[in-house]
RNA sequence: GGGCGCAUAGCUCAGCUGGGAGAGCAUCUGCCUUACAAGCAGGGGGUCAUAGGUUCGAGCCCUAUUGUGCCCACCA
């Protein structure tokens, strides 16, 4: 083992062994458990970010964790062809070559897409794989991959068939950056600061006029009503006359709708049914007209006049200027309003008229609804829950149809008699009319769709291979709460729907990772933070404790230098402990000889630990309490292992004659090596490469076996035994450091007690080294006792040790009178408590003799306390 | 306008089914003690946001308030 712990030493050479090995591969064997876990998979040309590191640290310990506890665990990795986001990039690449899409052609710049995707798409795969990830990759999918496009078709040509897939006008969000519809979803609010407009539209005949308020003045030029509210006196009467649109002239009918607001604005609201979802209901249900004004790259089109060609915003600028002059913009008010935005290019969504495809989606909510209502899905936090069924009882038809090229194309064939075909192959000839003049759909689906089979289709469905008998459904889900509506929701009753099953039993929800100051991470801020330089620089282990050591998984987590530091150290502290054992492991072969009886009082106390400790931890990670788990390793390891019992088996180890030498080798053993185990799921790496040298470099610590809590290794005799001697410990060190003694100096001791004598004779080697004691005695009453000592007192035991001159009496005195105040307030809690009347009726028994024992053992101390203050 | 979090030591956060407030960092004191100075030993530091309530007992459960963050929602 290398002197200095360095990741650098040994993780790239042991994530090689594992693959060598094949340790990550999983095949369908009937007689072992499957555990599957899907990967939510990362776009395929995108970078390793820090979100990507923490939810994959995650499912890599729950999959390391059921691996060695003997499940058949395979963890399906892949990538995500991510329509939107890849196609916004390489129009881009391409944009700044000057090129553009429509130049290059459907056909080139698929192939262009194909490139792109080779070239970059295998990055975050292998920073996976430098994370530590143990993912089954003879088992690697794309969402385009055949077999997944495969299944995209089928379930298209199903649901179309079976009526749950339509094609239909209907409102829908336009981006005009990336040119295509988005889904509900992939809209986001932001609040801008806008500005709403008065302006005035004469009514036509008449002096008299109603004025408008908007926060768009440029869509005036699709107007095709102004609606007021019947009960509304002020304009009730101009219901059924015709106002006169300002800039145009064009003259528009004022219609009466309950839906207008009196209160609001003007109380009079202008009606424009192509480019607002509200207008567009009014619109019809009153008949409006509809007239669109944006072109599909938001500019003014032809029905806009001279304000054609105009971008949206450069003709809001102009108009208003427009109107100005005209004298019909009458007031200019700043207001703060709800803006809808792209969430890929978070430019302004617009609403729009489109002719697109959907999926009805009230049939598909309730089963994916009930599913969770009955708990065969479980959502850890429990409290998402709530946010995914808001969110599914309101549902929308989803709309799926994306005016992009690279994604899944619609199946869907059209012939010039308006016939749809909806197949897997191109029909050779309408089956309606015998033409041969048939177009396939131009468009691509929403990459949702695809990722919505994710759990099934990576495993060959809609085929049934054994995998998918074997493995499906997945176990855990695990993702960010972010992604609730886009991925989890859909997967579920996409996962009903097509295979009749749930696809996923818990969903493991996390929060976000911010910066140290708790902002989101973005490119914007600069703020993030590149896991694969941490990885550089601490390796991976360090990053994947950091990611999850002390931390609550259902809050957001803030990232910082100072929790890698924390990791570090901890591996750090592990690896020379592990060097120490190691080092001191020259009896290692005749392990077999081994006497239990032999075992001290210190052995059993350790292994006690342990063995409550394996408990915990296996316990825990059922509950997906991963960072109290990884907790409760870190202190056994540092606090009880490192910080007492190594120190208390020293000296044993240093005695070559020492009679139970061999079993101090073997706890210290089995200890470490138990303990490498219940980490290694959070750090693979360090504990690979210990566990290797501790045993054999033939054998793999996460093919082991996962400890098993035992019985017999239940010593609660001797646990309490050592925290008595580390009371003691601890008073010692105590005291000589308020007395400014030196750890190190030897001194005599008199331990004056009756009824832990043997306890003290026993542990005499013990105490010994942990406190440097040169000479003792044990007596049972305190008598020759050197006036110039300072006294300790625990339960059942005083302890004098003189220190000479060095005794400061007045000092001493405010010591033990200080240690008096401290045991008469114990004590008084104590009675106080056992004098409430409620108390001793209603505690239970156990808690009240727990608090009994209490008082006796300080009145216990007390009393001594006292005594010894008469003596100074 | 609805819904959901969070508020605990100077800072970052743990705290499982209610039973004497914890860790790391920072700070102070003393230590290069042959696994570890990325360390060891010891100390100081908290009305667990506020106000009520339930309970024998509340950081934990209930109600309200304040501050703070997020999600959802078509008021122009």
């Amino acid at each position: 083992m290398e002197n200095k712990f360095n990741p650098k030493d040994y993780e790239k050479r042991i994530y090689k062994e594992w693959m060598e090995n094949g340790y990550f591969t999983a095949k369908p064997d009937v007689t072992k458990i499957p555990y599957t876990i899907v990967i939510p998979p990362p776009n395929v040309t995108s970078q390793l970010h820090i979100g990507h590191a923490l939810v994959n640290t995650l499912q890599d310990i729950l999959i390391r964790t059921k691996r060695m506890q003997g499940y058949n665990a395979l963890w399906i990795p892949g990538t995500d062809h991510a329509s939107i986001a890849t196609e916004a990039k390489l129009v881009q690449k391409l944009a700044s070559e000057g090129i553009k899409k429509e130049d290059l052609g459907r056909e080139n710049f698929l192939e262009e897409a194909w490139a792109w995707t080779a070239k970059y798409g295998g990055t975050i795969i292998s920073q996976l794989k430098e994370l530590g990830c143990s993912c089954d990759w003879s088992r690697e999918r794309f969402t385009m991959d055949e077999g997944l496009s495969k299944a995209v078709e089928y379930v298209f040509i199903k649901l179309y068939k079976k009526g749950l897939i339509y094609k239909g006008e209907r409102m829908i969000n336009w981006c005009p950056t990336c040119k295509t519809s988005i889904s509900d979803a992939e809209v986001e609010y932001e609040d801008k600061l806008g500005h709403l407009w008065y302006i005035k539209y004469k009514v036509k005949d008449s002096s008299d006029f109603v004025i408008v308020a908007t926060t768009r003045p440029e869509t005036l030029l699709g107007d095709t009503a102004v609606a007021v509210n019947p009960k509304d006196e002020r304009y009730s009467k101009f219901i059924g006359k015709t106002v006169i649109l300002p800039l145009i002239g064009r003259e528009i009918p004022v219609i009466g709708d309950e839906y207008v607001d009196i209160e609001f604005g003007t109380g009079a609201l202008k009606i424009t049914p192509a480019h607002d979802p509200n207008d567009f209901e009014i619109g019809q249900k009153h008949n409006l007209d509809i007239i669109k004004v944006f072109t599909d790259d938001g500019k003014i089109n032809y029905n806009g006049g001279k304000y054609e060609e105009l971008d949206r915003y450069e003709a809001r600028e102009v108009m208003v200027k427009d109107l100005q002059k005209e004298g019909t913009l009458i007031k200019i008010e700043e207001y703060n309003h709800n803006v809808g935005t792209c969430y890929r290019c978070h430019k302004d969504v617009e609403p729009a008229i489109s002719n697109q495809w959907f999926v009805k989606m009230d049939g598909l909510a309730k089963p994916a609804i009930d599913v969770v209502k009955n708990g065969q899905i479980k959502f850890i936090p429990e409290r998402h829950e709530k946010t995914y069924y808001n969110w599914m009882e309101n549902i929308k038809d989803w709309c799926i149809s994306r005016q992009l090229w690279w994604g899944h194309r619609i199946p869907a064939y059209y012939c010039e008699c308006g016939n749809i075909m909806v197949t897997s192959e191109m029909p050779d000839k309408c089956d309606k009319c015998g033409s041969t003049e048939i177009k396939q759909d131009e468009d691509v689906l929403d990459t949702w769709f695809s990722s919505a089979l994710w759990p099934f289709s990576t495993m060959g469905w809609p085929e049934q291979t054994e995998d998918f008998k074997y493995f499906y459904p997945t176990n855990v889900l695990v993702t960010g709460y972010d992604i609730i509506f886009f991925w989890v929701a859909r997967m579920i009753f996409s996962g009903l729907e097509y295979t009749g099953q749930i696809p996923f039993r818990d969903v493991l929800m996390h929060g976000l990772v911010r910066d140290a100051q708790g902002r989101k991470m973005s490119k914007s801020l600069g703020n993030g933070v590149d896991p694969v330089e941490v990885i550089d620089k601490y390796g991976a282990d360090v990053l994947r404790l950091s990611l999850t050591l002390n931390i609550s998984l259902a809050n957001d987590i803030k990232y910082s230098e100072e929790k890698l530091e924390l990791s570090r150290n901890f591996l750090n502290k592990i690896w020379n402990a592990s060097k120490f054992v190691i080092s001191n492991m020259d009896m290692k072969e005749i392990f077999d000889k081994v006497d239990s009886k032999k075992f001290t009082v210190e052995d059993k106390w350790i292994l006690s630990k342990l063995n409550e400790l394996i408990k915990d931890v296996t316990i825990c990670i059922d509950k997906y309490d991963i960072g109290i788990a990884v907790q409760k390793i870190y202190d056994f390891l540092w606090f009880e292992f490192c910080d007492w019992y190594i120190e208390m088996v020293k000296s044993r180890l240093y005695d070559e004659k020492c009679e139970n030498k061999l079993e101090a080798e073997y706890v210290l053993y089995t200890v470490l090596n138990n303990s490498l185990k219940l980490l290694h799921p959070y750090a693979p790496f360090v504990t690979e490469e210990i566990y290797q040298t501790l045993n054999s470099k033939n054998v793999s610590i996460m093919v082991s076996d996962w400890p098993l809590y035992k019985e017999e290794y239940d010593y609660k005799k001797e646990e309490s035994a050592v925290e008595v001697i580390k009371d003691i410990v601890k008073n010692v060190r105590n005291l000589k450091a308020n007395m400014n003694v030196a750890p190190s100096k030897k001194t005599s001791m008199i331990f004056v007690t009756t009824t832990k004598k043997e306890l003290i004779k026993d542990s005499i080697e013990l105490l010994k080294k942990l406190i440097n004691i040169e000479s003792y005695t044990i007596v049972d009453t305190k008598i020759n006792i050197d006036k110039k000592s300072v006294s300790i007192i625990v339960p059942e035991i005083e302890i004098y040790i003189p220190l000479g001159d060095l005794v400061d009496f007045e000092q001493e005195k405010i010591r033990i009178e200080n240690e008096i105040k401290k045991y008469e307030a114990e004590i008084l809690r104590v009675d106080n408590m056992l004098a409430n009347k409620g108390f001793v009726e209603k505690a239970p028994e156990q808690k009240i003799a727990e608090e009994k024992e209490k008082r006796d053992k300080y009145i216990e101390m007390l009393n001594k306390a006292k005594e010894r203050l008469a003596t100074l």
